[in-house]
Order: structure tokens, then C-alpha cells, then sequence
DNA sequence: TTATCCGTAACATTGATTGTTACATTAAAC
DNA sequence: GTTTAATGTAACAATCAATGTTACGGATAA
């Protein structure tokens, strides 16, 4: 979705016309974009002609800012079980497995923050200049 | 559950030991073991005084491994959205981002590479020797 | 004043995970 | 040999999150 505001330059876009471009309903896309909203990712405009755009330049938005935009809850992940406290094994390894997997989670986030929304909607053009028409989005 | 069976030192431990520590149904086990063994993780011996153990020892197992193992599709992780062919951005996106995934997921698999089944049971007992009384395990 | 568009609630649908029961198969122990 | 205690797996219900959909109130440009 932010790809897609990236690629429209700036311009207040209706969830209606992103919507078309993943292929599922603009209330779906709605939903979506009040988190980034919230984490002040992307402006929302209300009214005719209002829409969505990015709240700052492509550049100064990682993928990381966006990933934890969406995260609901980091620490749910792991609570989908309930260890036995009475047992010297499931008393600790919900600790451990915590700790590892924090380092694990902030190996992946490192990658995403090396990634702007620009090197992104940078990728959708064509390298060669030539082949780089004016299309309109659908 | 590996880090039980390591625990365990080599024995052969039935579903319903380790469905009692992690508070679960034993077929639960059985069922989340299954795709270990296939991977030659895990060992299983049926008949009477059978159960599980560690294919081989705690040190040559990491967290990768398992994390690979129990994996259905990776691939399948992206492929919750259809984005519209027929937009430029819908056309391209996916492309991006699973490369950009892929080095994401890249950066957490090289934590999870640094930690092996050792590792995380040295880390059940407590450091001063004093403190470490011969637990029955539930 | 009207036509758009966001924000959000409500609800159904879908799909994956989990829990449970049941039973065939296997192997140790007596 | 028979018994006992395991795994392996199918079948099914229950649960939960994500998704799709309809509806409607509020906001705003033209």
C-alpha cells in the first residue's frame, strides 16, 4: 500500500483505487492504513477528492517503521502456549526462548530499516529509461 | 520440547511427559514431532518403555534447524494477497518484497544458526552449582 | 447542497491451529 | 504368548485470527 502511494506521487489516493491494486476491498485497506495512521506513517484526507498519502518524503520511512506499525502485540507471539510452572523445564524456558528470540526478531528488523519506501517504489520503475511509460494506475 | 528431551539426557521420554510440561494434549506432541523426525531431529521408539529423544546431541542440533523443520512453506508466508497484475505496482510488488523478505528472514535465521539445543538447556539450570537439586521432572 | 471519501461498527466467512477421541501397530517385559 | 505401554495417524470439534462485506455517520471539496 505505501509502495503504491509512493508511486503516486504525493497525491490523496482513495482506498478504492489501492484496493484494485491488491485485489480486495477498500474497508480492508482502511483498516490497514489506521495503524499507520496512527504511528503517523501515512495522512488521510476526508471528503471529496480526499485520500491517502505518505506523511513524510519515501526516503525518511523504513520498512522497519512500517513492520512495527502493524505488529499487533511483539510479545503475543510466543503466548500461544502455557508452560507447566512445575516443571524445571517449562518454568524456564519461556524466559529463555524470549531472549533469543528477541535477538532473532532484531537480526530481521535490521534488514528492514535498511529499506526506505523509496528504495522500494524505486524498484517498480524499469531500469532502462526507454521503457518507462506513462501508466495509469487502475 | 527439545530442550525436555535434552534435559532428559538421552532418554526415551513419552508424548504425555512432554504434553505434561508444556501443558498439552500428548497427540499434540506426537503430531509437532512428527515433522522433526522426518527432519532426523528426533528419534521415536514405539512399543512399551519407548518414547522420544534427540537424534544426535544437543550441541549438533540449532535452533535453525528445528525453525526449518517445523516450517510448512515459507514461500507461503507472502502469499495472503493476489496483487492486480494488470497495475504497475501490483505487477512488481511481490517480486520486491520477497527479496526483501528474504534477507529479512536471512538476518533472523542467522540468530537462531547461534544457538543450539545446548545452549538453551544450559541455560535451565541455575549457574551456582549449590542451587541445582535432582529435579523429577513432571 | 451534493457527491465523495474516511472511520468504524457489525457480522459472516475462511483458514489454520489446537484439543480430543479412537484405533491400528509396535515392542518390551513378564 | 499375553499383557502392557508406547507411537502414528485419521477424524472431528472447537477456537482464534484474518478477511470480506454491508452499512452508516461525519467531513469536505466543488
Amino acid at each position: 500500500m505505501l509502495a503504491y502511494l509512493a508511486f503516486r506521487k504525493g497525491a490523496a489516493v482513495p482506498s478504492g483505487e489501492i484496493a484494485a491494486s491488491v485485489a480486495t476491498n477498500p474497508v480492508v485497506i482502511r483498516r490497514l492504513l489506521s495503524s499507520l495512521i496512527k504511528a503517523r506513517l501515512v495522512k488521510a484526507q476526508k471528503g471529496a477528492k480526499g485520500g491517502f498519502s505518505l506523511a513524510s518524503a519515501p526516503e525518511n520511512t523504513s520498512l522497519l517503521e512500517i513492520y512495527r506499525a502493524t505488529q499487533s502485540n511483539p510479545e503475543h507471539s510466543l503466548n500461544r502456549f502455557t508452560p507447566n510452572q512445575r516443571c524445571p523445564v517449562g518454568a524456564k524456558i519461556e524466559g529463555i526462548l524470549h531472549e533469543i528470540f528477541f535477538k532473532a526478531q532484531a537480526g530481521m528488523e535490521a534488514e528492514l530499516a535498511r529499506v526506505s519506501i523509496a528504495d522500494v517504489e524505486r524498484q517498480l520503475h524499469p531500469l532502462c529509461p526507454s521503457k518507462r511509460p506513462k501508466m495509469i494506475p487502475v
